[in-house]
DNA sequence: AAGGGGTAGTTGAGGACACAACTATAACGA
DNA sequence: TCGTTATAGTTGTGTCCTCAACTACCCCTT
């Protein structure tokens, strides 16, 4: 079967794309680096932050941080040493355990969560048409539809 | 200095973005394995199939796929002893080397360049209207432009 | 109630990368 | 020409992640 190729505007957003990706989120993890957070501690906490009782089963909060079990119990031992999160040990359940935000946790993510936002829009949305701004979302939305489709 | 907050759509976009991007990469990167190869290890190939001689000198390769010197070093270890790259001197500048691609390289490249242009059609391209893939290029585009001059 | 299969989490081993320190070579200025 | 400074690349160390193997627990079936 003779390869389908990608067309110069096609091949235009690709490269693009993945070329830029990268350097973006290195960008915005840079301006992270002040609280003593990459960005992967900065998602957990955000998850915690979100979450019921700002608590979350470690399994459910693997899935969302895109962790396998192990690396999430890599992530916790520094976010624990750090006080900003604690374990607790469920009660109906001996198996589970769950993350769950501490005092201290929660007032570093309110310190640097507008700085945060605050780097999002400076390196991405404010550079963005509205327009742009809505492709985005329906594109990405669209490409995620069809990789949780996949994964059924 | 009250944080300015994010708008619904904006949100939605950098949510949807940040979220999808590593789930896309990871499933186009699952469709290298059957080649032996990581993305790392095609985007390394591609361009040095792409270069004139198909050869780079060592500090210009890990620019270009945003590696430090170090980190091309220990990527190089790797297709060196797949042998699809050799390690050549160079004769002007005794600092420098070059990584040049062999037949075999080329060969494997040849193999999985289809297959990898597929996945990206399938996982992404085919996915996107006309106008997102447009939006995309120019919106990544601008923020590439950007990161450029803040590092100038 | 006993056993088997599934689920939650940790641990050991290994890979990929960054940073810093190092060697070797080049290039420039006095 | 010599010494300073810059550039190219490698190596040691440490971090973050994965996979596979393991423990412990839950639940269902018989």
């Amino acid at each position: 079967m003779a390869p389908k190729w990608l067309t110069p505007p096609e091949m235009a957003a690709w490269r693009t794309y993945i070329e830029t990706s990268g350097d973006l989120l290195r960008a915005i993890e840079k301006d992270l680096a002040p609280f003593g957070l990459d960005r992967g501690d900065y998602q957990l906490l955000a998850m915690l932050s979100e979450a019921p009782d700002q608590r979350l089963r470690m399994c459910d909060l693997a899935d969302s941080l895109r962790l396998t079990r192990s690396g999430l119990t890599r992530r916790m031992d520094g976010v624990l040493k750090k006080k900003l999160v604690t374990r607790v040990q469920s009660e109906e359940d001996g198996r589970a355990a769950f993350a769950s935000l501490t005092p201290k946790g929660l007032d570093l993510l309110k310190q640097a969560a507008p700085e945060h936002l605050e780097s999002v829009r400076r390196l991405m949305i404010d550079l963005l048409s509205p327009s742009e701004v809505k492709a985005i979302a329906s594109a990405f939305g669209k490409i995620a539809k069809n990789l949780a489709e996949q994964n059924r």
